[in-house]
DNA sequence: TTAACTGTATCATTCGTATAATACAGTTAC
DNA sequence: GTAACTGTATTATACGAATGATACAGTTAA
C-alpha cells in the first residue's frame, strides 16, 4: 500500500492536482513503484480530510494519463513502465524549473547568483 | 512610465497574481524603480486583455503592502525603498524556491542533480 | 453466500476568480 | 473652466474548485 505520510496540502493550489503531482514525484522517485497497490479513494480522503470527489478527480486524471489502472469494484494499481518514469521526470523536471528560472530572469539574477540561492536554500527544511 | 511589454499571461494562475508578482519581481530587479507611475488600471486592462477589475484587485493588494502609493483622480506611484526591496528579495527567492526544492526533493533528487538540472534549463529560453 | 469493501455516478451548494456594465468624485492639462 | 483623464465603488453574471450526501454495481474475503 502507497504512503501519503509525508503529503502536505498546500494553499492556492487545487487538491486534485496536489495529489496528481505527488504521485507522480513518487513514481518518478520510485517511492511509488509499478504495481503498487493506491489507497482506496474513501480511505485516502479520510487521511488527507478532504471530499471523496476531490480524491476522485486526481485518480481518473491519472488514469487518464495511463499512470493507474482501476477496475470498477477492486483496488486501483499503479501502472508506470520505465518509459512512463522518462517521460515523467522530464515533465516534471521541466515545468517546476519554467516557473523559477522564468522568476529570477525577471528578478534580475544571473546563473551563479540562482546556484548560490538554490544551495543557500537546499537544506534549511527536513 | 512602466512597462509591461514582457508581461505574459500563464494558465492555473489566477491573473490578480501574476500581475503582483509581476510588479514585485520588477521592483527587486530595478526595472520598475521607486517614484515611478504605473499605468492606470483601464489603460493596463486593455493592454492585457483582462478586466479593469482584476486590475484594481491586482493594485489594491500592492497598495496594502505599500508598494504602491494611491490618490483618488491621480496616476499611482511605485513606492520601494532599499529596505521593502531587501524584504521583497528574501519574500520572492524564498517562495519559489521552496516549491521547486520540495518537488526535486520527492523526486529523489540531491543539491548536485538540482544544480546541473538548473543550470541545462537556464539558457534553454530567450 | 453474504457482508464489507471497491470504483463510479449524480445532484445540490458554497466560495473564489474573472467578467461586464455602470456610476461618481478627484486630478490634471489645455 | 472644461474636457479628458484618474481612482474608487457597486451590482450582476459565469465558471471551476471543493464540499456534502447519496446511490448503484462490481470485487473480495470471511
Amino acid at each position: 500500500m502507497i504512503s501519503f505520510e509525508n503529503f502536505v496540502l498546500e494553499d492556492n493550489i487545487p487538491i486534485y492536482q496536489q495529489i496528481v503531482g505527488f504521485v507522480k514525484r513518487g513514481i518518478v522517485a520510485g517511492t511509488i513503484p509499478d504495481g503498487a497497490e493506491m489507497p482506496s479513494r474513501r480511505m485516502l480522503s479520510a487521511l488527507l480530510g478532504v471530499n471523496p470527489n476531490t480524491v476522485q478527480k486526481s485518480y481518473a486524471m491519472l488514469e487518464e494519463e495511463g499512470l493507474i489502472h482501476s477496475r470498477s469494484g477492486a483496488k486501483s494499481c499503479v501502472a508506470a513502465d520505465a518509459a512512463a518514469i522518462r517521460r515523467l521526470r522530464g515533465e516534471l523536471l521541466g515545468q517546476n524549473l519554467k516557473t523559477v528560472i522564468d522568476a529570477m530572469k525577471q528578478m534580475g539574477m544571473t546563473l551563479e547568483d540562482a546556484q548560490a540561492a538554490l544551495a543557500d536554500h537546499w537544506e534549511v527544511e527536513p
